[in-house]
DNA sequence: GTGTATATCTCGGGG
DNA sequence: CCCCGAGGTATACAC
């Protein structure tokens, strides 16, 4: 990892153009190939950046990334404060837990608690506008079409209503109900889920942890 | 802007928990307080960080970054390989082109590129879902909702056909008809609005832009 | 490769 | 403040 402290202008060209007036920027080389130019503000974002795969070259105080697809980046250096190089090597890697693949496990795991009588019949049911998140049948056999988000807005209502469209042209299905599962739903999606008949449910992560039992297998 | 160049481990508790194991990393802390921590990968993309509002206290070792909503992020330095501090002041920031924005004023400016006879009756026509990039009328008098993307995929499709079933509530405007313009439009997404009988229209950017006089076709 | 869905999305604009 | 929409979104995963 190159950390370069300098002042400079930057012009990108690929997939918009923008331009850098010359300023004091921090610019990071990664190992992987990456550049990004960053300012002293907007949080993480770089203000200009390059991914992997691109060349990186320098003549003259001039450094040009270019990609195979003829994106390219050209960092004018005006003055340079600072210029650090580093062997970070590999990086474990991050561990998450708490994102809508858990909740969707958790729910799973217990789909009563959505409704009484419900029964799995398969998560990641494949449609071929792409898979609905849970299958199940109702205590009265009716299948129901389980999106869950761990926000739920108003797009996700859409992508329900998709599935449900598909799924109703299969005779073993129709007519298919609809749950809008979440931890959250926004008011607006709540509105448009219920005048389209898709009922919606908020469901609660840490009590979903806790109740678990744990001799149920998820598949 | 603080650069620290540490071996350390890292926890953060918040909208999910997430954990990193000890390693060499680069963590930087920006003046408009935001904290990201980076491997040598990833692209610009930080393992992990924290946005602002949030505060920083340093303590044996140990770095504590807090927001006011309960969000923490834990930063144990193990070992120090650098640590500098460069004052970059304000940035110009970046001017862009090519965006949607610019895409929506191009094709405003000549709606009757799109179809002979259109004519324009307002950009971002505001509705209680949101403002319809472009309203216009047809040369029979219809009104045509319009939405423009750059990539067009079928979650704007549905954006679209709920823009256009508010309006076609007001009795002045309804029917409406729907036409889905894009840079590029991905086949599903043509398929899925033909099917709900939106029109779908190509867009060439520079067309629109430089060498085309009004009176040119685009497509 | 395309297509689809997720993200601690981030960021900006408007009410 | 929240809500909404755009993004050079990036990223993972299925087909």
């Amino acid at each position: 990892m190159r950390l370069l402290v300098t002042r400079c202008s930057v012009e990108y060209q690929g997939r918009l153009g923008a331009r850098l007036a010359p300023a004091l920027r921090l610019i990071v080389f990664k190992a992987d190939g990456s550049v990004a130019v960053h300012s002293d503000a907007k949080a993480y974002k770089p203000l200009n950046w390059m991914n992997p795969p691109c060349t990186v070259t320098e003549a003259e105080g001039v450094i040009t990334v270019a990609t195979p697809k003829g994106e390219q980046l050209v960092i004018e250096l005006h003055e340079v404060l600072s210029d650090q190089t580093f062997e970070l090597g590999d990086d474990p890697g991050l561990e998450k837990d708490g994102v809508e693949a858990e909740l969707q496990q958790l729910i799973a795991a217990r789909v009563e608690a959505l409704r009484e009588g419900f029964r799995l019949v398969r998560r990641e049911y494949p449609t071929d506008l792409g898979p609905v998140d849970l299958l199940c049948r109702d205590a009265e056999g009716n299948a129901v079409v389980v999106e869950i988000k761990r926000i739920g807005e108003i797009a996700g209502v859409d992508q329900l209503l998709r599935y449900q469209e598909r799924l109703d042209r299969d005779g073993t299905l129709a007519p298919t109900r609809g749950m809008f599962v979440a931890t959250r739903i926004k008011p607006q999606a709540r509105v448009y889920a219920e005048s389209r008949g898709v009922e919606c449910v908020e469901v609660d992560l840490e009590e979903l942890r806790g109740g678990a039992p744990p001799d149920l297998k998820l598949f």
